[in-house]
DNA sequence: CTGTATCCAAAATGATACTG
DNA sequence: CAGTATCATTTTGGATACAG
């Protein structure tokens, strides 16, 4: 009774059968462990990289760089040229490259030649996680449909109120 | 020329090789497609189904109801519970729920008894989105030691300023 | 060209009081 | 208990000027 997820259990209401009890029981317990093993920082990885595929920019910034390195420049030209919701300002970008250098997603370089130029590239591990978005994306484009249903049936029968099911 | 692709690689510098520029117009191409096959408003699936997964609740949400239907009084307390970073406001649940509900993710249903129970359970295609949250979860935590040796090695040698690469 | 600093606007979240 | 309304706070993003 002592152990945590025993504890988070007693939030449930009394209306719980057994089995559904259990299946919580075993939901938590997995939901703790993992909360143990990492940190519940605001800014551990494990919060930090679903966090970059749901901001403005991140996804696209390594979307961009898919295709081959890019100077910041050209970043923030091609985000303007792509984007179609304004551009990026100057110092978004440079937030979110620092933030994804940061990280070891985006490597970022200055060649040798003259004059030098700063370059950003996709990392090993920068690619990883884009892939992930990608398969996001895919699942996302394949379930607009039924999304966009949901919606119209919500907005639809749905309104504002306390609903009676 | 006049398509949208080309005009789009007008904006790399002219320090590109031909094959630079030839898999940046491919990456482009593709991304102004997948940006004219949907749309690109601030509140299409596309993007707001992957900032579900980085948004500070809706996750969290998605793993407790994937242990089975809970009452929004339940939530609310085994997220103070499990999220140890201070629980989530009432507001903000109703908030989120709202969102997960209009997009077809989770489902609300009054029961028949007396008095009547609100009760949230996911539907088929929230535990599709919360799968590929949870793929993503494993990726990050298997990548997270590699991204705190970034972090270490990014706080160290790189301070700000103008760095020298 | 890359990057920082400063100030400002908008969005997300939380606290609290209230309704049915 | 579920939900709304209102207000304060925090976070995020943008505009602009400026430095190297």
């Amino acid at each position: 009774m002592a152990d945590p997820a025993d504890r988070a259990l007693a939030a449930l209401g009394p209306g719980r059968d057994a089995a559904a009890r259990r299946r919580h029981a075993d939901n938590l317990a997995g939901l703790l462990r993992a909360m143990a093993a990492h940190g519940r920082e605001r800014d551990d990885p494990v919060r930090t990289v679903p966090a970059l595929l749901g901001d403005r920019w991140s996804s696209l910034v390594m979307n961009l760089l898919a295709g081959g390195m890019l100077r910041h420049g050209e970043l923030r030209r091609l985000i303007g040229a792509v984007s179609s919701e304004g551009g990026i300002s100057q110092r978004m970008l440079t937030l979110k490259l620092r933030l994804l250098e940061r990280d070891g997603l985006v490597a970022r370089g200055i060649t040798a030649e003259t004059p030098p130029r700063v370059e950003y590239a996709l990392t090993a591990l920068g690619a990883e996680a884009h892939a992930h978005y990608l398969a996001l994306l895919r699942w996302t484009e394949a379930a607009t449909p039924a999304i966009r249903a949901a919606r119209a049936a919500f907005d639809a029968g749905n309104g504002p109120g306390p609903r009676a099911g």
